[in-house]
This record gives C-alpha cells, sequence and structure tokens, in this order.
RNA sequence: GGCGACAUAGCCAAGUGGUAAGGCAUGGGUCUGCAAAACCCUGAUUCCCCGGUUCAAAUCCGGGUGUCGCCUCCA
C-alpha cells in the first residue's frame, strides 16, 4: 500500500518496522464537548484505514487518546461546576456514542492524559537532563532551537516560524518558539505532584508519552487534521526524538478540512456542526459516507444539500443489499453464476487498487457501485448461492469501508406487519382504494413500502 | 512576508502522458393496478485562462486568474 507522507510530501510504499504489524497513533479529541463534523473526519478516515490494512491480513496496533486535562476542559467545568474529570467523562461517553453510530470501532487502546502523568513526567525529565527543556517557576519549557530538525515536518526553517509568535504579558520563557512541557498549577486547578511542585502536563507532551508507552518509541503511522501539523506534531517530533533519541513516525498522515460556506469549520469560528445535531436529522452513517466520498486529503464543503445526496447514495446501496436478503427467501438452489463471480472478482481487484493508492475511498466506492448494478442487473433471477456470493462481496467491501448494513437489525414492527397484511387482502379483493388507505398510513408511520414479485417489503425512511 | 492545497458536467467526485470512472439530481423508456424499486437510454467535442514540450496533455513545464488553509487554541 502507498500512503501519502506529510514528512516527505510524496507518497510512499508502506513498509512496516515489524512485518505484518502496524502501529499507528491517531490524535484524539479535547473532551469538552459533543463532536463536531470535523472531528468525525480524522474519526472515519483513519477507522477506514485501520479497517484496510486489517483486511489485507496486517496486525494493526491502533492508539487514540483522549486529551482529558487542558484549559478548554478546566474552563468547562469552572462554568458548569463541574469537576474536570465529569466533564471529560461526560463528553467521553457522548463521544461514543457518536463514534459508534458512525461506525467507527473502538481502538486497540483509548489512553487519557491523566493516566499517563508518570510517562510524562519521566519524559519531561529526560529533556531537562539532556538540556533541551529548562523550568522556570514551576513550569517547563522545550527550547525548539536546540534541535536541529525543527520545522521537518511543518516544512518551514525555525526563523520563519518565529517571525509569528511573540511572548506574551506573563510568559517567562526564554525564546518566543519555547513551548511548555508542564504547566505550574494556578489557584483552584486540578495538578499533579513533579518535581517542579504542582502541575499539569502541556498539551503537546502527552501523546508523546502515550506513544511512548502503548507503543514505543518509534511508530509506523502517526495521523491527524492537518491543522495538528504546526505546532502540534511538530512538537510531538522534537519532544519524543530528543527524548528517545531515535525516530518518532516513519510516515505522517493528514486529513484536510471540513468547510461550512467554503471556509474552515473552527470552534473559535462558531460555525460549527455537532455530530449528533446531523445525525439527528439525517442519521449517521450519511456522515461517514461524506467523510469516504471523496480523498481524504482534499477539503470537503460540509451543507445540507451534500449530506442529502450522500443519504440518497447509501440508499441505493442499501436497497440492494435489503434485496438480497429479501430474494434469498425464496431463491431455488443452483450453482454459483460463473459470470458473476468473475465480475465481483474484478470489482474486488479495483477495490483493493484504489485503497491501495493512498486510501483512494472515493475510487474503491466507485468498484462497491459497480457491483451494486451487477448485482441488481442479476439478483431476480439468481440462485441461493449466488445470492450469498453477492451478499458477501457486498458485506466485504462495505465492511472495510465501515457501511455496516444493519437494516435486518431493526425490531419488526409488529403492527406494520399487520397493516401490511391487512393491504394485501385488501388488493386481492382488488379493493384498491382501501389498499391505498392502508399504504398511505403506513407511509405516514415513515415505512417505506417496495411490492417485488416476492411479495411486499418494507423498510423505515 | 514564509509554506502549502485546490480549480473536472446542475451538484458531489475519481482520473498524473494515450483520447473523460462512479454517485446524486434531470428527461425518456421497460416493468407495474397506481406508485416505488430495478434495468436501459439521456449528459463535459472537453477538464479555470494563456502560452510551451510531445505523434499524443485534464494529466508535464512556464505565466496568469480565482478559492481556501497553516505560520495563534483547533481534526
Amino acid at each position: 500500500m502507498k500512503v501519502y507522507n506529510t514528512l516527505t510530501r510524496t507518497k510512499e510504499e508502506l513498509k512496516t518496522i515489524e512485518p505484518n504489524v502496524v502501529k499507528i497513533y491517531a490524535c484524539g479529541p479535547t473532551v469538552y464537548n459533543f463532536i463536531h463534523i470535523g472531528n468525525a473526519r480524522p474519526l472515519c478516515v483513519f477507522d477506514t484505514l485501520r479497517r484496510y490494512l486489517e483486511y489485507r491480513g496486517m496486525n494493526v496496533r491502533f492508539v487514540q487518546n483522549f486529551t482529558d486535562i487542558d484549559d478548554k476542559i478546566i474552563r468547562r467545568a469552572n462554568e458548569e461546576g463541574l469537576t474536570y474529570k465529569q466533564v471529560s467523562e461526560k463528553y467521553i461517553e457522548e463521544f461514543w456514542k457518536d463514534a459508534k453510530g458512525m461506525n467507527v470501532r473502538e481502538a486497540t487502546v483509548h489512553p487519557k492524559a491523566t493516566e499517563n502523568i508518570d510517562e510524562i513526567i519521566s519524559i519531561v525529565s529526560t529533556l531537562i537532563d539532556k538540556g533541551y527543556a529548562y523550568a522556570v517557576d514551576g513550569d517547563v519549557y522545550f527550547s525548539p532551537s536546540k534541535f536541529d530538525e525543527y520545522g521537518k515536518l511543518s516544512h518551514q526553517p525555525l526563523e520563519e516560524l518565529e517571525a509569528g509568535a511573540r511572548i506574551n504579558v506573563g510568559e517567562i520563557k526564554r525564546e518566543p518558539m519555547d513551548f511548555a512541557l508542564w504547566k505550574a498549577a494556578k489557584p483552584g486547578e486540578p495538578y499533579w505532584d513533579s518535581p517542579w511542585g504542582q502541575g499539569r502536563p502541556g498539551w503537546h507532551i502527552e501523546c508523546s508519552a502515550m506513544v511512548r508507552r502503548y507503543l514505543g518509541t518509534t511508530i509506523d503511522i502517526h495521523c491527524g487534521g492537518q491543522d495538528l501539523i504546526f505546532p502540534h506534531h511538530e512538537n510531538e517530533i522534537a519532544q519524543s526524538e530528543c527524548c528517545n533519541g531515535a525516530a518518532f513516525a516513519h510516515y505522517w498522515m493528514h486529513n484536510g478540512y471540513i468547510n461550512v460556506d467554503n471556509v474552515k469549520m473552527s470552534k473559535s469560528l462558531g460555525n460549527f456542526f455537532t455530530v449528533r445535531d446531523v445525525a439527528e436529522k439525517y442519521g449517521y452513517e450519511p456522515i461517514r459516507y461524506l467523510m469516504i466520498s471523496s480523498q481524504y486529503r482534499s477539503p470537503i464543503n460540509y451543507s445540507v444539500d451534500i449530506i442529502e445526496q450522500c443519504k440518497a447514495s447509501l440508499e441505493r446501496l442499501y436497497t440492494c443489499r435489503d434485496n438480497l436478503d429479501f430474494l434469498l427467501g425464496s431463491a431455488a438452489d443452483g450453482e454459483v453464476d460463473a459470470d458473476f463471480a468473475a465480475k465481483a472478482e474484478a470489482h474486488r481487484t479495483e477495490f483493493i487498487e484504489a485503497m491501495d493508492d493512498d486510501l483512494n475511498t472515493a475510487d474503491a466506492l466507485s468498484a462497491v457501485f459497480t457491483l451494486v448494478r451487477d448485482i441488481n442487473t442479476m439478483a431476480n433471477s439468481a440462485s441461493k448461492q449466488t445470492l450469498e456470493a453477492a451478499a458477501a462481496i457486498f458485506d466485504e467491501l462495505t465492511g472495510v469501508l465501515g457501511l455496516v448494513y444493519n437494516r435486518k437489525a431493526d425490531d419488526l414492527d409488529a403492527e406494520i406487519e399487520n397493516l401490511i397484511a391487512q393491504r394485501a387482502a385488501a388488493r386481492k379483493e382488488k379493493n384498491w382504494a382501501k389498499a391505498d388507505e392502508i399504504r398511505d398510513k403506513i407511509k405516514a408511520m415513515g415505512i417505506v413500502l417496495e411490492d417485488t414479485p416476492q411479495g411486499v417489503k418494507w423498510h423505515k425512511e
């Protein structure tokens, strides 16, 4: 598989440290609020990466952290009269509702910053011992000027980066680019004991600590949003490489933004949509579909029109799968159709080629849709075995994309079944008025009916 | 000022030298009690503009124009 590496700005063949094992770290959310659709992108994209690597037989160690202590969480806690822990726990719970709705699987480990304070202190101490960091009045700062390779990820020389930086009033760091590894506790703030007094970790250091603890000093892939390239990821590299004396991550993958009205969506601009809000209106799956409908590095513009298109596209996919289940109920035994088997194999190959090329999910989806057309064309007259083969490859490919068909898991509503039976009776009597009346009643309940030669099927709108 | 991304049909979106995938929407048809669903047909003489390289360019080079982003918390 080839992946675009931000470090080298080229697509490179993915070569892992250990054969058949991939160590991936993805920066997770700061849990102080519901996640927004911008947060949903890396979740869906890198979950798809993980699913695909597993599909290709790799053993994936996938770590995604929760930043559960930081200024925003503390502020939120003060506003709501809660502890920082109550805030983070609440939003971690809400995170999981949204993540599971979008079929994002749990990572191998979901460490929290506050559970890794010892590891953080250990790294900070080492950095001070090696002369890369210094303590002042209970704070500890890292000096990028001591690290020759600083800027290698964002491809910016230190001098250029410095141009935009400045020392704010009250800050006691030596140079503008220095950043905090450890912050002394202010009155009323949560704190941990450390060699530099009571305080809490800075933002960047937690990732370095969790990477080392859960994956080791060098990992294969580190991923996150493009806006994390600088300063967050640049700083992680500096901390980890200075501390460990080893390469930090071989590949850096960064997803593009979600824009709204062509402008970057962000918490600070206030133009953001939460995943929850969108899901309540359109469901979770169209959100996932949107995230994989284009290549992960290009920007996506969110709008109501677009999410509705996604919903409609998804409908085509799931209607096909519905139909297979339905036809399987009455199909006759027979051989797997050779013509279909060959087409399915060709589509699988197209799918894999697309995904191998830097996770080209848009192209992979195209292979899925042509598979769907081939299935639809042959399904009505196919044998049971052919239908089973079709369902299997459909589930295989959509499963890799995290579009998980689960419509049949819906509880069958006895009332609807009953109405359908009544309608069938009315139709048998050719009492069309009554049949239509019942049909409208069912429709009003948000149920879509489909008449097929084999009988009536239904599903929720 | 430094660094970077993008510009393909009404909309979304693949395609990095060989003559424009796929989806949504639209219109026509087959099927159907009607309607869905499904299937078939319907779309870019052309890929922001201007030059250049080449037998051949959406794809490479040069120059424009436009949009967006990072350099400050942010996925």
